[in-house]
DNA sequence: GACAAAATTGTAAGCGCTTACACTTTTGGC
DNA sequence: GCCAAAAGTGTAAGCGCTTACAATTTTGTC
């Protein structure tokens, strides 16, 4: 098994008894190569255990045979799930899967932007998980040339596939409300700039118009995806001097976190205080977390599908595609009605 | 910003006025550079924001710029934190870096290593995570040629860091005997083999040695990190009769299934039966899991630096070293005297 | 059958970098 | 100062692949 010399496209070649040129055709599917062309070169190249070498290849002005995964960080549970989804499908397609955290820094992701060029020349398309950008990054996407998907992403010009997040938010709220709360806390999801207008918390917003009440901005604390921020988040909210009867987390981690921290305070839910995330998190059933539920690896895996088709036709012209996957509440124990 | 010409070696070497030769040699800091020339190359590169083609650097034989993370699964915790943490070194040590989840499946695992050649032109080292090693697989890595730095892994022949499983185990386990258990039933990391000596069950079972007991057959399940194994891992060992005092999981991930199996099943917490994983993970605190902590990240980043100091001096044929961090035994709500 | 058009295959020139080797300059001992 | 050794620099040949473009073969039509 221990070849001394690497396979090449010539041994191919020289095997199959056609042109270097036609089994670089050949190999890559194009037009133009005989049926019978085809089948030599492909039983040459399988007896051989042939496999072009990528930066050959990529420096010939072919593909890098490689995609990377963009995730704001990637220890949150959401992320975790939707990498390892996409990083199947994208190894089934013969690519290799380039991780990128923005590890939730500001500086981290100027410097993702800022060499976004070089990166582009090192992989062929872009993954991004839940990424709020900002039109000038969009541009510097596009000026990119990579080919792009994403997940959980509104408004952008490239495939994407996510779930009604305003909506998702909608349902949660809306829940809390129907179980006669009026004193709803937001654990929203930018840590930065609370006024954002993401989706859940326009769908957050929606439910409470709906009802004629206004969103308190005592009641609005910004919390990361993760078990920690969401303890800050509460705990911020509860030295305000918050009085909420409800919480909605803007995913079950950060509703972890506000358990934990309404327990420090020695509130108690749901008797005190009513949680709900988004998620399903695999934790939020024993911990009995209402949550609003949605298909994780499913969006990554889809998303990732969506990627690879346009890496393979390349011409496409076709308009981009938004789709929504399904969310559904589901009722467990940390909420229930008001007092 | 715009760039319609890529900045290739050829620009840097006109305007720093050396040969291309000269310019690659500065670049990589090799010796026999004039302190003069060294500084107009960098000079000319940083003012043409030039950056290497990975690609044409690879085909020339020089390294590919990047190195691949393997784990057994992307989602655990565990992983997902150790590889981010390595992401971060990786990256700034100019290093892309790819990621390979064997999704615990034999088949990709062995798909892994019959590839493994391939990879091998790809990037310039593996860090491996947690992954169990057979001895012909150990020699396929060698063989490959590439650097190699391991998290986790016991008697390999490259760097690795990583704790004292063994003892972290024996910590766990003297934790529970300490409280007068001595049925105590253990959920190992192996699922397919459970027989396998891993270092934890080790720790496991030298903990009752010591208090000569011997560890029966039918307390021991396997399981993966993962809340859904732990919680079939203990569903089976209820269904099998066994009725142990304390569990001790190889995983907070693992203890979590178990404590939801247990409460699924009438089974009080720490009063009928007392539980016990290792990791310290963020939820285990909310939950009152006793555990042993280990410094996760930790082990990632350094591992990712072990590595990225093998990949500069390639002709290092110093020793491999193991370096192993501090656990430490956490006593909270889910372990108490039997009764 | 002859011939143009279409389909297939081959030739050769790079892609941007590394590296053996040749060449030029500097250094240092006497 | 002279000369060999050392240090610095340049030349040129690839690495394995893609891709214009040229060459060849096949096809179809009258």
């Amino acid at each position: 098994m221990v070849r001394t010399h690497r396979v090449t496209i010539q041994d191919v070649s020289v095997l199959s008894g056609l042109s270097i040129c036609t089994v670089s055709r050949a190999l890559r599917s194009l037009p133009n190569v005989s049926e019978k062309a085809q089948r030599q070169v492909a039983e040459a190249a399988s007896k051989l255990g042939y496999k072009a070498s990528a930066a050959a290849s990529r420096l010939a002005g072919g593909s890098t045979g490689s995609v990377a995964i963009v995730a704001p960080t990637a220890t949150a549970w959401f992320f975790a799930q939707a990498v390892e989804a996409a990083e199947e499908v994208f190894g089934d397609s013969g690519y290799d899967t380039v991780l990128v955290s923005l590890r939730n820094k500001a500086t981290v992701r100027k410097q993702f932007f800022a060499d976004l060029g070089n990166l582009a020349q090192r992989v062929d398309g872009l993954l991004l998980l839940n990424i709020d950008l900002a039109p000038e990054e969009v541009e510097a996407l596009k000026a990119s040339g990579l080919a792009v998907a994403s997940v959980g992403m509104e408004n952008v010009p490239w495939d994407n596939v996510g779930i009604d997040d305003e909506h998702a938010a909608w349902q949660a709220t809306q829940h809390l409300l129907g179980l006669g709360h009026w004193d709803l806390a937001v654990l929203s999801s930018n840590e930065h700039s609370v006024v954002t207008e993401t989706p859940r918390f326009r769908g957050f917003r929606r439910a409470l118009d709906e009802h004629h009440l206004t969103v308190h901005p005592d009641l609005v604390v910004g919390a990361g995806p993760s078990i920690d921020d969401g303890r800050r988040a509460m705990t911020e909210l509860i030295a305000r001097g918050a009085k909420p009867t409800a919480v909605f987390a803007h995913c079950d981690e950060a509703a972890f976190g506000a358990l934990t921290a309404l327990r420090e305070h020695g509130l108690s839910v749901p008797k005190n205080v009513s949680v709900i995330g988004i998620d399903d998190h695999p934790m939020s059933w024993f911990l009995g977390l209402s949550t609003v539920a949605q298909p994780v690896a499913d969006q990554g895996a889809f998303a990732a599908n969506l990627l690879c088709e346009r890496l393979l036709n390349t011409e496409s012209p076709q308009q981009h595609s938004n789709h929504l996957l399904d969310t559904k509440l589901i009722e467990r124990k940390t909420t229930r009605h008001k007092r």
